[in-house]
DNA sequence: CTGAAAGCGCTTACAG
DNA sequence: CTGAAAGCGCTTACAG
């Protein structure tokens, strides 16, 4: 029951030798197509599976990859994760997840777990606690592959995945400007991420750009842009004498606060505010009016972040790369943001 | 740099047997402090990790679980996971996960890949398409342990971790009657699944016991429960000539689409009609007015499909048992269904 | 086209 | 308290 059949046994029953059943079985071009069938048709009907753990230790390749994300259940990440699934699964690498749960100290166990060679290569999206990255310098002198995607280590040579957060904060404020905004508002992120400090960056240039006068009043910073430091900030922006006629916001969930509160407030969105939201979240294409928002394309940055591991897993030379991937976001244009009463 | 320091490597470095330091590092009793402490100290130096492939293949246990999920990107699964990853984690188990993206014939291949003893327990939650089971039963004769969620197999002894569904609705519907509603009408999931039949039995249920009609007309089957297909419901009621008063979704989107119909058409939520939902999803808690919904208790279920997984793995005898675990929900009372006019 | 033999890096029953 | 030895189930270089 419990003990299985094995290779050997097989190789019993057929008479002929383990490394027989073992070419046959892996498709080996020096057997032939007669035996191939036998032992086929006989593992079949014995029920043979071979024990990849076997497999994997002698071949010391265990076709899997590691993910250590913050939390599963971030949108976000869930389609980073499905991201990779995908392409792993098509390539035929198992992928085993970690959450940091944004504690730097768990990260460090997780990565403690990992060093013991059960995955070939590892995607890591930081803890937002990170400062320190000597647990993943480790990993580059062990000769394993790591891809950083999201929040990367910003001082440290390494794979990653981006988004061109600077353009796409650009194009989303000119959006703004092109829609007759003067006054344009922005909900940043933590400063201590380089993601949210080139969204700031992006914004600042396109006011520039539009010679916009740059009103730090209206540059609200948040520590984890949730929905509940949306509702103060679109509070704040309410009691201001000059209020914004436009807000560029970090992510979406903010975008929403800042549509509700303005809603309630009796403010009309977009012929009032127009509002810009970033990362392309459901709730976008559901809240009304529909939001403006950015596609973060975190699908497709899985899919690169596997593609790039992979590579680097079986590149010959065993050379562990620091390649810098920058993904091309797109802006969604919904209701949010059209005010017909546009300039040009 | 590519080929790693061993355990065999270290015992030469400290001029003792392999046996010795396999046993200091698993801190095994009969190994004196000090030994234990100069291995300890020399693996530490030398940067010695085992390799817990070889420890994986020698003791036959992997530690290692695999998850089936239609999708990875779909919050209530993510939650699942994220309970499953927390639980496994804490006992030192590591989770693996494929995605069946609902293919009846993706989740075959799946399982025949983790038929191969990579990992030493599986938790399932069926693919939509999915009413054979052959490829399940395979796992009981092989004695790897199964724990089904949500979506499970109905004609299959197997364990399964399951929501009160049939309690859930009844009690949503019975708020809805206490709140004043006479005509309730209901979004059905598809009838092909089991959890969508138990929520219409239970609307059904509540009716009856209030002495309510039961009009087929108001309760309308859906798919897949999309956003897209409650607006479809929705505006069906809205043709109605004698419309419902209240609505009970059997998920929160379809939910949120009722109540933007309803908006849209004059109508005011909860005063005119009162809905409730299920799941309590994110968007739940933002939409206006907020949704009254059942909590689905999702990261729960996570945790406690995993902790009788390895339970079952764990069990001296390897029995493999078909336990089925409940878990009461918990209605979640907002603005959506709260009517003041309300009879006692 | 097929086989004998070695060995991957651990753990553990047995012996002392 | 420590060690020698066997072996987990595969794969693969070598030989024929």
């Amino acid at each position: 029951m419990s003990s299985r059949i094995t290779l050997k046994d097989l190789a019993k029953k057929l008479n002929l030798s383990p490394s027989t059943i073992s070419r046959a079985l892996a498709d080996h071009h020096s057997i032939g197509e007669e035996t191939k069938k036998r032992v086929r048709e006989k593992a079949e009907e014995v029920g043979f599976t071979p024990n990849s753990i076997a497999a994997s230790f002698r071949k010391k390749k265990t076709k899997s990859i590691g993910i250590i994300v913050p939390r599963i259940d971030v949108h976000f990440h869930s389609r980073v994760i499905s991201g990779i699934e995908e392409f792993a699964y098509k390539t035929g690498y198992n992928v085993t997840i970690f959450q940091s749960k944004d504690s730097f100290v768990r990260e460090k166990e997780i990565t403690k777990i990992l060093q013991n060679r059960m995955v070939e290569g590892i995607i890591v999206c930081l803890s937002i606690e990170t400062q320190d990255y000597e647990h993943f310098k480790r990993f580059k002198k062990l000769g394993m592959p790591l891809v950083f995607y999201d929040r990367v280590p910003s001082s440290l040579d390494a794979n990653k995945i981006i988004v061109n957060d600077f353009e796409s904060a650009f194009t989303a404020t000119e959006h703004l400007i092109k829609n007759n905004c003067k006054r344009i508002a922005h909900i940043a992120g933590s400063q201590n991420t380089d993601i949210f400090k080139e969204r700031l960056k992006g914004y600042t240039a396109a006011l520039k750009k539009h010679h916009l006068k740059i009103d730090p009043d209206l540059i609200l910073p948040t520590n984890n842009l949730s929905y509940e430091e949306g509702v103060i900030c679109a509070n704040k922006y309410l009691e201001m004498e000059s209020r914004p006629d436009g807000v560029f916001c970090a992510n979406d969930y903010t975008a929403v606060s800042v549509i509700q509160v303005f809603r309630k407030a009796g403010i009309n969105i977009p012929k009032d505010v127009a509002i810009v939201g970033f990362s392309n979240y459901p709730i976008s294409g559901i809240i009304e009016p529909n939001l403006t928002t950015v596609n973060d394309r975190a699908f497709q940055m899985g899919e690169a972040a596997a593609r790039l591991l992979t590579r680097q897993i079986e590149d010959e030379e065993n050379y562990i790369g620091s390649e810098i991937i920058t993904l091309n976001t797109e802006l969604i244009v919904r209701e949010s943001s059209i005010r017909k009463a546009s300039n040009k």
